[in-house]
DNA sequence: TGCAAGTGGTTTCAAATGTAACTATAAAGG
DNA sequence: CCTTTATAGTTACATTTGAAACCACTTGCA
């Protein structure tokens, strides 16, 4: 057991956070607990990690992407993607050729394999979401949506 | 550029995620956004990691933690608070002493070095989350806290 | 007592990650 | 053209992280 700080120095006022009112801190718990929950699930299913499900996922909604492509729109450095790229592409999860008109970049898609694992995580994934959303009633739901938007405007 | 998935392959919905509008996936870049900026000031500052300066805020606020303590209210895991520990204690800024009621549990606490970043570092933090706050309006600010409460709840 | 099981904490080893340097190609400007 | 500068992507190296084994001490209980 502890005692919480009570007399603080004469005269000083050190003024401790309280992690659990700050709202960094939560944010970063709750995101790690549910994207490791997420995580779980396809890393047992099929030894996959968090960055190439991103990178499968991305490309299952826009096919052709470059690797660079891939990169912006993951929010992952180009490196990890290389990485997440070599592995997915070693395991035919994912098709590589070169772009006809520039030869440095790759034309990415995902193979059949690729869409056979798409096919069962994606839901798996949305289904983790709608449980989170499940916590939420309908007006709180459209407060985090519109929350979001701002705490993401820049 | 790249074309967006348009017929799908005949008898066969895929329906990929919209990572944009994923929950778990905007949660995580937000909340990665925002932790990295404050980890930002005090890194250049103190040469102080997250972990390490997640021990500190606990130990302003809880004297005399063991380590255990520390890892059970930072949710980080025990090894990653040892290793915080050891830097932080080799640093000067936290000062460890055995119990006497139990030899296996150490006595944590800021030193006045260590208070004296606290001192420094916590304001930093708090204006960094005001700066964020100030993005919502006071309606929005109470349904965040709100929601954040209903999400984590076990 | 004394021994099995549990707890606090550290160490070790492997895997993941970040940074910087590097290769190859492309574009832009004289 | 030819040189400089930029871009796509990979590689190498150092650092961080995580999982499991480990050590020391304590607790529960025969």
């Amino acid at each position: 057991m502890s005692r919480q700080r009570k007399a603080t120095p004469p005269g000083i006022q050190h003024a401790p956070l309280e992690l659990e009112h700050f709202l960094p801190y939560r944010l970063s718990i709750l995101s790690n607990t549910i994207s490791q929950g997420i995580a779980d699930d396809y890393q047992r299913l099929y030894d996959l990690s968090m960055t190439e499900w991103r990178v499968m996922a991305v490309l299952a909604r826009f096919e052709g992407l470059s690797a660079r492509e891939v990169a912006d729109r993951t929010a992952m450095d180009k490196v990890a993607v290389s990485r997440a790229l070599a592995r997915l592409v070693e395991a035919g999860r994912v098709s590589r050729h070169m772009a006809d008109n520039d030869k440095r970049r790759s034309v990415l898609d995902l193979t059949e394999a690729g869409w056979a694992i798409h096919d069962v995580v994606a839901p798996m994934a949305r289904a983790r979401e709608q449980a989170l959303l499940d916590k939420l009633d309908e007006d709180e739901r459209r407060w985090l949506v519109r929350i979001l938007d701002k705490l993401q405007e820049r």
